[in-house]
DNA sequence: GGACAGTTTGCAATCGATTGCAATAGGACT
DNA sequence: AGTCCTATTGCAATCGATTGCAAACTGTCC
C-alpha cells in the first residue's frame, strides 16, 4: 500500500491513517484517482475521496493571482472584463464554488438564516400544523431566491441561547422565529443583545422588534360577523387566548358581538391547545353542555375547527343547520372535509415574503416596522346555512 | 466623530468608514468600552456594536494559550483537569461559543446537513403534504440531538448542482433527499461523485446509495386484504405509479388482489398527483364510471384518499356501506374527518431517526445498506362495515 | 521619450479555531 | 544533583477566501 499527502483534505488524510482509505500510486490519473474497483482487495473507491479545487487551483488555470480570480468571481468591475469571462468560465466549467466557510470567516457574513420555529412549551403543537409548514416551505424557497441558506430547528431542542449559538457563533447573519409561544424569553433577549431577527405572529405595539402576521382581530370578527349573519346568536371561541395570535382573535370575536349587540359569555371560550384532538375532547366535555342554544363555533384554528366538529357530528349535531363552524387558517384538507369547512385564509405567500424581506432590510441596519397582512374568509358548507 | 481600529470585525471597520456607526466620547456605557477607551478621544458606541468574545480573548481571561484554551473547551485529556474547569467556567460565564466558520474551515466539518425535499418537477406537490412536514420535524430534532445544524432547501429552487453547492463548498457534511420524485439525476450525480447522503424512498435494489422508507408493499397488501375482508370486491387504487414508492404500494395492492384470486383491471388504477384536489377530480371523472359494481378504494396517500372520499359523499355514495376507503399516511387529520380515515400508518419518529443515523454513518465512511420501517394497519369509519 | 492619470493586478495580511510537534515542567528514581 | 519519563503547554502553521494598498501596466498628451 502507498501514500500520497499533497493536495487532499485532512478529512482524507485521517482516513488513509486509519486506513479507511487506501490508494496505490500507479491509480492516480491526474488529480483524479480513477480506479474504483481492485484486484487485490487493497483499494477502495478513489473517486470518493477526489481533492476538491480551490479557488488557487481555478486562479492558476486562468494564469492569474488568487485574489484577482476572487473578485473576477464576484464580477468586481475594478478586474478587467476579459479576465473576469475567463475566470468565470473556468470555474463554471469546473463547477467550482467557493468554500463557503472561508468566505464566511473572512466577511463575517454567513448568509444563513436560522428559522426557528417556536413551540409552546407546556401543549404538544406539533411540527404537522399544515399551516406553519406552509409559511415554512415559502420562507425557504424566498431565502434561496435572495441567496441565503436556512436552518431550521424547533424550540424543544434549540440551545438555550439563540444569540450565542446561532449568532456570536457565525452561523446565521439573523433569524425569523415563527411563533410566539407564551412570551419567550430568549426573544427579548434577542432584541436586548440587538440581534436582527423577526417575529411572525401577533403585534400588541410594544414590541421592540418586527413582528408580522395576519390581521387576526379582523380575521375573527369577519368570521364571527358571518356566523352571525347566518342567523347564528350563541358562539362559542375555542383556542388559548394565552397566546398572543389567538388572544387578537379573541378581540375580534368580542368585536363582532358588540357589534350586533350579544354578550360576551365567558363559558363560551375553551382554552384548548392547537390539536384537533384536545379540541375533540373539550367539546365533547364542555360544548356539548351548552346546546341547544349554542349554535355556532369559532375555532382559532382548523386543526381544532376539525376536532370539534368531529365531536359534533358523532353526537348527531347537523353542521352547519343546528351548529354552525368557522376555522382559521385554511390548511389544505379544509376543503376536502365533510363538510367542507369555511375558514380565515391567511397570506403565507406574502407573509412568508415580508419576514424575509423585513429581516434581510433589519440585516442591512435600518429600522423596520411591524406589519399585518390583510385576510380573507372563506365561506365552505360547515357555515352555510339555508336561510 | 472619533475611530477606533483594534479589536474589530471588518463588518463594524465598514459601518464606521460607511458613517454608519457614529461616536461620541460622552455615549460610551460602562464596561463594553473601558478596555478599548483611552483619554486621547479615541472612543466607539460599544453597546450596539459589542464585540463578539473570540477564543483569544477566553484564553487570556484563563491565562493560557488559544491552543489550551481550544483543547480545554473541547475537554481534550491531554489538557490538566483544572486548566480545563477554569477554561470551561469563563467560558459558560460569558455564554461563549466557538466561531462556527473558523472551525469549519480548519477541521473541514461543518457539523451541518443539508436537507433537500424532492419534489416532483411536474406537478405542484405541496410543502403543506402533512406527511412530508411530520418527518422533517423529527430528522431537526434528531440532528439537533447528535450536534449537528439542519440546512432546509426545496428542490424548486435549489441550485441544480447539489454536491457543488452543499458538499464541495462546504455548506454541508452530507446531505438526506427526502422523496425521490422521477428518478432525479440529481441524486446520481451525488452517487457518483460520493458525497454521502441517504434518501427517504422506496429502494428497488440497485441503488448505490441507501434508501429508507416504509415497507410499502406490505402496508398496500394489509389494506387491501382488510379492504377484501370486509366484503369488499373491486378495488380501485389512486395514486402515481411512476414514483418508486407509489409503485412499491401498487405491487402490494396486486399481491392482496391476487392472493385473493381477483384479476387486477389497469382501468382501476388512476395516476393521481399528491394533493387532494387531483384526486377529487379523477374521482369525479373516472371512478364514478366504475359504480357501482367498484366498492373500495385504495389510496396511496391520506390526501388523495381525502379529495376522492370528499368526491364520494358529494355523489351520495356512502362510505363505507357502498364504497370503502383506505389512505396511506395517518396524517394529523385523518382521524377527524368524517367518516375517519383507515389508513396506513408510516413510523415517522424511527423513519426521521433511522435517515439521521445512517447519514451520520455514511459520514464516517461506512457501507450503510438501504432498509425498511414496517408499517401498521389503522382501521376507521372509512372502511368498517357492519357485516 | 517622459510625465501623468487611470486601470489592472498581485502581495500580504486577515479572519478565528485547530493541531502537529517541540519545548517545558513536574515527578520519580538513583 | 542528575537523569529519565510522562504530562502539560505553547508556537507556529494551516484552512481558503477576501481585500487594502502598493506596484505595475496602459494610454494619452506634450
Amino acid at each position: 500500500m502507498h501514500t500520497i499527502a499533497e493536495n487532499f483534505s485532512p478529512n482524507f488524510s485521517s482516513q488513509l491513517s486509519a486506513g479507511v482509505a487506501s490508494i496505490a500510486a500507479r491509480d492516480l490519473i491526474g488529480h483524479y484517482a480513477v480506479s474504483t474497483a481492485n484486484k487485490t482487495n487493497r483499494y477502495v473507491v478513489v473517486k470518493e475521496c477526489a481533492k476538491v479545487l480551490t479557488l488557487a487551483d481555478i486562479a492558476r488555470l486562468a494564469g492569474v493571482s488568487e485574489s484577482t480570480a476572487s473578485r473576477a468571481l464576484r464580477d468586481n468591475p475594478v478586474i478587467n472584463a476579459a479576465t473576469r469571462e475567463k475566470v468565470q468560465q473556468i470555474a463554471a466549467a469546473h463547477q467550482f464554488k467557493v468554500n463557503a466557510t472561508a468566505r464566511s470567516l473572512r466577511t463575517q457574513k454567513s448568509h444563513t438564516i436560522a428559522v426557528i420555529i417556536l413551540f409552546d412549551a407546556k401543549t404538544q403543537q406539533s411540527i404537522t400544523d399544515p399551516f406553519l409548514l406552509d409559511i415554512l416551505g415559502v420562507i425557504a424557497d424566498e431565502l434561496t431566491r435572495q441567496g441565503y441558506d436556512m436552518l431550521l430547528s424547533t424550540s424543544k431542542t434549540t440551545d438555550k441561547d439563540w444569540r450565542s449559538y446561532y449568532f456570536d457563533s457565525k452561523r446565521a447573519d439573523g433569524l425569523i422565529v415563527i411563533g410566539q409561544g407564551e412570551h419567550d424569553e430568549r426573544v427579548q433577549q434577542l432584541a436586548e443583545a440587538g440581534v436582527p431577527f423577526v417575529v411572525w405572529g401577533a403585534a400588541n405595539g410594544d414590541e421592540t422588534f418586527p413582528v408580522i402576521g395576519s390581521d387576526n382581530r379582523q380575521g375573527a370578527r369577519l368570521a364571527v360577523e358571518h356566523l352571525l349573519h347566518q342567523g347564528c346568536q350563541r358562539v362559542a371561541f375555542l383556542g388559548d387566548i394565552r397566546h398572543t395570535e389567538i388572544e387578537m382573535r379573541y378581540l375580534g370575536y368580542q368585536d363582532a358581538l358588540a357589534q350586533a349587540g350579544l354578550p360576551v359569555e365567558p363559558a363560551l371560550q375553551l382554552n384548548t391547545d392547537f390539536t384537533a384532538q384536545d379540541a375533540y375532547l373539550k367539546t365533547q366535555q364542555v360544548l356539548f353542555q351548552q346546546l341547544p342554544t349554542l349554535d355556532a363555533i369559532f375555532a382559532a384554528s382548523d386543526a381544532i375547527a376539525m376536532g370539534a366538529m368531529k365531536a359534533l357530528l358523532e353526537h348527531g349535531v347537523q353542521v352547519p343547520q343546528q351548529l354552525a363552524l368557522v376555522g382559521f387558517d385554511d390548511i389544505a384538507m379544509s376543503a376536502y372535509c365533510t363538510p367542507s369547512l369555511s375558514t380565515v385564509k391567511q397570506d403565507t405567500q406574502a407573509g412568508g415574503k415580508l419576514l424575509v424581506s423585513a429581516l434581510l432590510q433589519r440585516i442591512q441596519g435600518a429600522a423596520v416596522p411591524s406589519a399585518q397582512l390583510p385576510v380573507r374568509l372563506l365561506c365552505r358548507q360547515s357555515s352555510l346555512r339555508q336561510l
